[in-house]
DNA sequence: CGGGTTTGACCAGCGC
DNA sequence: GCGCTGGTCAAACCCG
């Protein structure tokens, strides 16, 4: 199983990604870093879902990485603090440059009381932004993670189009923006490189995928139950 | 020839 | 209102 270093996993908020989280996840791509044994992976993965590891989507790398989201997604946030000896695996810490409130998320979460200090913490789930003036318009759930990587593009398992390329600001790497190639699916992602280090890969996903993912046939025609939860 | 990439132009949001 | 910036479009180009 090849796998990829993921130092930073959450929703994005603004132009920086928030601090504090460490983990691995078995990424389904064609990564491979040696240093990283494949049970640490899966290890940090059984902490962040434990129900994950027992599920049929174990067995089947291609979803792992949308199914790890979708199970972050559904988590109590107290869950996501927890650490994996003694490194945090995710933070829920609010940056004060993302002002996605952990409030927005509940919104887009069925049956989920967030309690009243939801303003501290940062989302991690699907969340629509809403625009406040003129035209309501609403964004698309949207996560972040950074990654150590040769490979701008991970290979996640679904097949994607590039669409545009930007220089942004204070960066010496262009941004890179793709679309799902499946027609009814609008699922976005945005792929930089790090400024201040190049050799981490910033990939940043819009929206839920509406299909299973392209390289794995078999499950797009038998899909499972796991795969309703898949951006 | 079809599908993907490149790249300059265009548009909309936002801050001043 | 204006300028800056990020995001998208689409024509041209490339490649198998």
């Amino acid at each position: 199983m090849s796998q990829a270093m993921v130092n930073h996993g959450l929703f994005e908020g603004q132009d920086q990604v928030p601090t504090v989280q460490t983990g691995f996840f078995p990424f389904p791509g064609n990564l491979s870093f040696p240093s990283l044994g494949c049970h640490q992976s899966l290890k940090t993965l059984s902490a962040i879902a434990p129900s994950l590891l027992a599920s049929e989507a174990a067995s089947n790398t291609a979803n792992l990485t949308e199914t790890l989201l979708a199970s972050v997604a559904h988590k109590p946030r107290e869950d996501l603090n927890s650490t994996l000896g003694g490194i945090p695996l995710l933070s829920l810490q609010r940056s004060s440059l993302n002002p996605w409130a952990w409030g927005e998320v509940s919104d887009c979460l069925s049956n989920r009381s967030t309690g009243g200090d939801h303003e501290h913490h940062l989302g991690v789930s699907a969340m629509k932004m809403k625009r406040i003036k003129g035209r309501r318009k609403v964004r698309e759930p949207r996560f972040c993670f950074k990654t150590m990587s040769d490979v701008d593009v991970l290979d996640d398992g679904y097949k994607w189009r590039k669409y545009g390329q930007k220089v942004v600001k204070n960066t010496q790497h262009p941004r890179s923006y793709y679309r799902c190639t499946q027609d009814n699916c609008r699922v976005k992602k945005r792929v930089e490189r790090l400024a201040e280090d190049p050799r981490m890969v910033i990939t940043t996903y819009e929206g839920r995928h509406a299909h299973s993912p392209s390289n794995d046939l078999e499950d797009s025609q038998n899909p499972s139950q796991i795969n309703n939860f898949l951006w």
